[in-house]
RNA sequence: GCCGGAAUAGCUCAGCUGGUAGAGCACGUGUCUUGUAAACACGGGGUCCCGGGUUCGAGUCCCGGUUCCGGCUCCA
């Protein structure tokens, strides 16, 4: 038979040749590095038989696939490794994940694993490593499957293979065997256990099976693996440097905010913080001014009728911190928009006045479980951009298309990697199809008027309508939502919202949630990992330091506070009687932009020498040059 | 909320099989008067997370709680 390689090349192999042969067929060195082949497209086993005419790619670990392919492998040697040293122990799944891999076990009754326990099981994979244990795919039948785990006392196998039946009538499954272990796996696998030439157990947490609460919790095990020891070092060494990122660690290292086990979930925000948090705070006003949005106040607590109106009472209620006055049920508020609501409906409007936009930098209070809350990422209490925009059914689209404007206009300012998600209508929903599809349509055509990518979340909607949703990473890679645009037909409903229309006649509007930072407290969480605590000019919250080189420059030193300060400019004086060295030291440690040194040289001629990051040093730059320059530079809000 | 782990000075951490609590940095004082990432000396500083138990004796062992960390579930 012939197959085709990537290069167009044909090669003859006899009738039923294997991806191995193919391999050896090139060249031994090939077939040394080949770990799996790519038939037309598909991964499967080097041993697996080739069909006349594929086009074949071999996979060795520098291909694309191939690091999730030995992760995979290693989660195997991991599963045989506990298998090994737990007896009694229960398998579920270990699939390779983003940098690494997991399995998870449950494990028999009163043993717990921990961090403590990995280099035993490390000890035991790099046996089974060693060994050079072979991965032996065996096709068999579903009841010679079933037969196999129920005997072995593996539920969770015997669940998954039951479901592959129900839901996709399979009739055979694979099983994969590496030593004395064997799994229910779709596959491919590498050739065997010694590819894995480094690899390291990483953590270990409780998951729930099928990632159902309400059923067993499992142990899962999180590891990664590479090709070679000086990726894993180099990997490990990025997760360390990550973590130096940390904005909980830099938050306390820069004075920025504090958490206190008095208030979990709620940062005590010191004055530096509270400068870049209002700083944020005033750009979100001015570009709201510029959007056409206009701020309002709304109360704090409400009585509950208000919450039993907007929905919130039957669904959140667990999750919004109650209170009491004089006999009446209050709530404080998890959200703006049932104020909105009640403002909105506190006036007649008519058609003329719409699109009404309310923006609100409103405190709100959540109460999140204890094991979600996060640093400033996950909170229970905090404040939004947020605004609510209530406009005729016509007006939906522009109005998705301003807030898509407004939103790139302010987080571009910060440079980061966005992702968009579009949610779409969930089960348990409200509304016709047709409006639906309507709402779903008007998103989606938003997102393509602006040339934007977007991944489609289906089902993931809010019950009331679809969303638009802005994403983030993490110093670690974690995902964390931002802003978002929310079609709301229920709210207007629930509140009798209407409009006069040209008709005369009274109408709906529709109502949208948007916010482009969404909570300030994750913003500044995600900035400051971001920026690695750096924060530009504008937002420092000290933008400027005088380093008077002796103390005979303070009282210059001052002058030049003075100057700076008269130009808008946070500005400090390091008068310690500290050397030169170790005063620019510090001053980089908290990651102040400008260092402004002055000497002799500087008080006689009315200037200062600039020490800038990441810019060549300047000496002798006049102190009003300066003022001018920086005070520019900040209100431009230049990166 | 669930599973696992952790908690010692402002910060980072050491403290063995139970025997009066330590370092570096930071902070204070003094000396030095400094030219681009750490001058030197001295000093102050502790509810060893909280409550209970075991013990002659608990930072250390056991139980309960709190908070935090890593995940899972959830996130209007």
């Amino acid at each position: 038979m012939r197959i085709l390689l990537p290069d167009d090349t044909e090669l003859a192999l006899e009738d039923g040749a294997t991806g191995a042969d193919a391999a050896a067929a090139i060249g031994a060195g090939l077939a040394r590095a080949a770990l799996a082949v790519k038939a037309d497209g598909r991964l499967q086993d080097l041993s697996a038989p080739l069909h006349d005419g594929a086009r074949l790619e071999i996979v060795t670990p520098s291909s694309d696939d191939a690091l999730e392919l030995l992760r995979h492998d290693t989660a195997h040697v991991l599963a045989a490794a506990v298998m090994d040293l737990y007896p009694g122990v229960k398998i579920s799944i270990g699939p390779p994940i983003e940098h690494g891999f997991y399995y998870d076990f449950e494990f028999p009754d009163g043993v717990t694993i921990s961090d403590a326990d990995f280099e035993r099981i490390e000890a035991k994979m790099r046996e089974h490593v060693k060994a050079d244990e072979r991965f032996a795919r065996e096709d068999v039948s579903v009841g010679e499957a079933l037969e196999r785990f129920v005997r072995e006392d593996q539920p969770y196998k015997v669940e998954l293979i039951e479901d592959l039946v129900r839901n996709e009538g399979v009739e055979t499954v694979s099983l994969y065997t590496n030593g004395p272990f064997t799994d229910l796996c779709r596959g491919p696998h590498g050739p065997g256990t010694k590819r894995i030439k480094a690899f390291k157990l990483q953590s270990v947490a409780g998951a729930y099976w099928r990632g159902d609460a309400s059923r067993t919790m499992l142990t899962r095990i999180y590891g990664t693996a590479f090709f070679s020891r000086e990726e894993l070092a180099e990997h490990l060494e990025r997760l360390e440097e990550a973590k130096a990122r940390d904005h909980r660690k830099l938050g306390v290292e820069l004075g920025l905010f504090r958490f206190s086990p008095v208030a979990p979930g709620a940062a005590f925000w010191l004055p530096h913080g509270t400068r870049v948090f209002n700083a944020l705070v005033a750009l979100s006003r001015e570009m709201g001014e510029l959007h056409g949005y206009s701020e309002v106040k709304t109360p704090q607590i409400f009585d509950s009728v208000l919450w039993e109106t907007s929905g919130h009472w039957g669904k959140y209620r667990e999750n919004m911190f109650v209170t009491q006055a004089e006999e009446r049920q209050m709530a404080i508020k998890p959200m703006n928009c049932p104020g909105h609501a009640h403002l909105y409906a506190s006036e007649r409007h008519s058609y003329k006045e719409l699109p009404i936009r309310y923006s609100e930098p409103g405190l709100l209070h959540r109460n999140e479980p204890s094991g979600t809350l996060h640093g400033l990422l996950r909170v229970r209490h905090f404040a939004q951009d947020d605004a609510h925009i209530f406009c005729t059914e016509e007006q939906v689209q522009d109005e998705v298309v301003g807030c898509l404007d407004f939103a790139f206009s302010t987080l571009g300012l910060f440079g980061f990697d966005v992702q968009l998600e579009l949610s779409t209508r969930p089960e348990n929903r409200i509304g016709s199809d047709e409006m639906w599809d309507r709402a779903e349509g008007k998103l989606r055509q938003a997102l393509e008027d602006r040339g934007l990518a977007y991944e489609l979340n289906e089902g993931d909607g809010a019950f009331y309508g679809p969303k638009i949703d802005y994403h983030v990473k993490d110093s670690l890679g974690r995902s964390w939502q931002l802003g978002t645009v929310q079609l709301d037909y229920s709210m207007p409903e629930r509140f009798g919202l209407t409009y006069t229309g040209a008709d005369d006649r009274e109408h709906r509007p529709v109502m949208i949630h948007r916010a482009a930072f969404g909570s300030y407290e994750r913003f500044i969480g995600i900035l400051i990992e971001h920026l690695a605590g750096r924060f530009p000019l504008w937002l420092a919250p000290v933008q400027a330091i005088v380093l008077p080189i002796a103390d005979r420059h303070n009282a210059y030193a001052s002058e030049v506070v003075e100057a700076l300060r008269a130009a808008g400019l946070r500005v400090e004086v390091d008068e310690r009687g500290e050397s030169v060295g170790r005063k620019i030291r510090d001053a980089e440690l908290r990651k102040i932009p400008l260092m402004l040194v002055v000497g002799d040289a500087e008080a006689d001629g009315g200037t200062v020498s600039v020490r800038e990051h990441g810019a060549e040093e300047a000496r002798g730059v006049p102190v009003a040059e300066l003022a001018a320059r920086i005070a520019e530079q900040a209100a431009a809000r230049a990166a």
